[in-house]
Parts: C-alpha cells; sequence; structure tokens
DNA sequence: GGCCGAGGTTGACGATGTCAATCTGACAGC
DNA sequence: GCTGTCAGATTGACATCGTCAACCTCGGCC
C-alpha cells in the first residue's frame, strides 16, 4: 500500500470538494473530479466503490468542519453570549460558507428553478401556520429537562434555520429574511430556553 | 383549448407523484412519468418547460397538500392540545405520510448510502453539540414577542425534527429515536414557549 | 526471471433530459 | 368542400452521466 494511494485519493475528495463550492452539485461528474485530479474517469472506482461513496468522503469531511466550527466558535471568550450560542454561531456560519456542503449533509435540491405557482403556495403555508402561531400568542405567549431531548430541539431549529434558508424558503413577504435575521432568530430562540443568555 | 390539454397535464402530474411515492426521485423519469400516463416521453414538453417545471407543479401540489392537514388538524376539536399543537402535528403526519414528498419541497438526498466514517462523523458532530446544551443547562436551564420571528423559528423547528428524521440523522445513540418522538419533541418544544398548553 | 496485484486507462453500454423535425387532427375562414 | 393553421403528440438523434469489462503497466516478491 503506497502513499500514492492515499494521496490520490485525498487529491480527489479536494477536487470533489472544490467543484462542489464552485458549481454546486452537477459540477460534481466523476469525468470532471478526474480530469480536475489529472488522473481519468473511472480512477474514482480504484479509491471508492461508487460516486455515492466519494461524496460521502467529501461529506465526512464537510461534517468535521462543522463540527471544528463549533468547537471555535465555543472557545473564542472574546465574542459575546453563552458558549452554546457561539457554537451554534460557529454552525450556521461553516454551513452558510458553503451551502452545497450542508446540502451535501442533509440532503439536496431536486428543483432548480421553482414556479410562481409553487412560491405562492408556499407562502400560503407560511401564512397559515403563523396564523396559528398568532392566535397561540393571544391566548399565552410562548416561554428544559432532558439532555438529549433539549439537544435535538436545539439542532432542528438551527437545522431548521440553516435550511430553509439555503432553500430559500425565509424571505419577504413570507416572512422575515432568513440569511440576515438568522443570528437574532438563534438568539430569540435560545432566550425563549436560557433567560439568562447575554 | 381543449380540456383534454388539462385532463393531460393533471394526469401527467398525477403520474409524476404517484412514481415519486413508490419510488422516490430516481423513480421520477420524463419516460416513466410519460408511460404512466399512456402518453410518448416528450409529451410533458407540451405542458411544462422541462423536468424541474414538471416537479414544481408535484411540489406545489403537495404544499397545498400540508398546508391543508395543518387546517384540518387545528379544527380537529376531538384531540388535544392547543390548534396550534394539532396544526403541527398534522404538518408532521403529512410529511411522514410520503417522505419523497416532503424531500421534494425541501431538498432532496443525493447520498443513498452513507457510509460508517459518516456517521462516524455525524455521531461526534452531535455529541459535541449536546455536550453545549449540557454545558447550558448546567448553568441555567432552557425556559414570545414578534409573530414572524416565533413563526420562522416554530417553522424551523418544526421543518428541522421531521428533515433530520427523514434524512435519517435523530436515531440511537446520536439521540432519542426521531420517528417515535417527534410528538413529545413538538410538545416540549411549544411548552417552554406557551407554558400553559395542555 | 517469472508472477501478481494495485492503480490506471480506454471502450462500450444503458439510461436520462432535451432539441429538432415530423406527424395528426380539429377547427376557422373562404 | 377545400385549405391553412396551430396545439398536441411522436420519433430520431445527441450529449452527458454512472458504471462495467477488458486491457495495460509497473513495482515488489518468491
Amino acid at each position: 500500500m503506497g502513499q500514492n494511494t492515499n494521496v490520490t485519493r485525498a487529491a480527489l475528495v479536494a477536487a470533489a470538494s472544490e467543484l462542489l463550492t464552485r458549481g454546486g452539485p452537477e459540477f460534481v461528474t466523476l469525468r470532471a473530479v478526474g480530469a480536475a485530479t489529472g488522473v481519468s474517469r473511472t480512477a474514482p472506482y480504484r479509491h471508492f466503490t461508487d460516486k455515492d461513496d466519494l461524496l460521502s468522503a467529501v461529506a465526512a469531511e464537510s461534517m468535521n468542519r462543522l463540527t471544528e466550527a463549533m468547537r471555535v466558535g465555543a472557545s473564542d471568550m472574546a465574542a459575546g453570549g453563552t458558549p452554546l450560542y457561539r457554537a451554534c454561531l460557529g454552525y450556521m456560519r461553516a454551513a452558510m460558507q458553503s451551502p452545497p456542503h450542508y446540502r451535501l449533509m442533509f440532503g439536496d435540491f431536486p428543483i432548480n428553478s421553482p414556479s410562481a405557482e409553487l412560491q405562492l403556495a408556499a407562502d400560503e403555508c407560511a401564512k397559515v401556520l403563523y396564523g396559528f402561531v398568532a392566535e397561540a400568542q393571544n391566548s399565552g405567549v410562548l416561554t428544559g429537562g432532558d439532555e438529549r431531548e433539549a439537544g435535538t430541539l436545539l439542532w432542528a431549529t438551527l437545522h431548521g434555520l440553516v435550511d430553509l434558508t439555503l432553500t430559500r424558503h425565509l424571505h419577504e413577504p413570507r416572512t422575515v429574511d432568513g440569511v440576515e435575521a438568522m443570528p437574532a432568530l438563534l438568539a430569540l430562540a435560545l432566550r425563549n430556553w436560557v433567560p439568562e443568555l447575554r
């Protein structure tokens, strides 16, 4: 098992990752990955069982980057807020840094150009949901326990904010703009859970 | 403009929707849709600009079904909880009824078989996040305001729970099992916001 | 010196989305 | 009744994609 094996394998992953960043999922073809690496189109089959296996490697690398972003964010004492808040901000930043990578980890997009009909339907969908929220607020405003339950909820909120933003579901007039409002929304969510959040 | 136009168009959407339910996204090819409708492979181009346009129509139909599920759920006085809680349950039920449809509306899955490496990386990722949650809980436990902000947060939590469950990110030992725990998690999230939730 | 296996390449195949050209039939105008 | 027109539908063809099969090419080992 020569060193060349790992070198080529790493180069393939790096090429696939860069293609993903630059042009999205449709740029990541085995032919393009091979060309960018300087090898042929079926060379990846010597290191991965199939394309999904290669993409899994890219996703794993991305996942580790995401984890590291949380660690770094949380340990940045200079920034404000609790460690949890800063970790979540790191999560968001890492996700927004390369949306295709985040989408690779948590799903992809088959519809490139949503029709006007679809957007109107989504608007209505959000409007109805927000109506119920308002109703609930009128009869008593929205205000922890098991660690894993709370973690799941927080992860869901975090992922939901990121994912809905990346898929362009959060925008006017459907709701507040997701891209700019995300940190504030995150702070609000945490404030409901952690009153003493600074 | 004959009646046949709308008939064929609706039949194409219905065929695509059924193919999506039965076999997932990879079953929805223009050839398969044409065959299921009894027409040829390029017939959809007489009613839609391209495949994405056809899928958008399917997604719009799904979105309307999702909206209706919330309306029906909320108006079911027999069930317990607040209207908002019941609407969210309806949202979840509709989403779980045909995961491919939900994934069509909010993203798709390029990785069919995540590698063990990827799963381990995701485990670590979740572990770190939950560690921060525990840390936050140790220093003060997690406990409304603007309507659209609260709505966005709730939608994000709801979508996050559903999406992470559908992408199989919520399972042991990473976290509590998503499929069965979803209603309870939803209730917990709402309890943080609406103390008087029954 | 012969063998062998990992890494790499080319050829080919089936499937897919899409364009171009063609066909078909109903309907309007004369 | 004849003709032109146009929407709906079809077949042919093409580029591209993932993938398999066969072949090549060395470096190391008995």
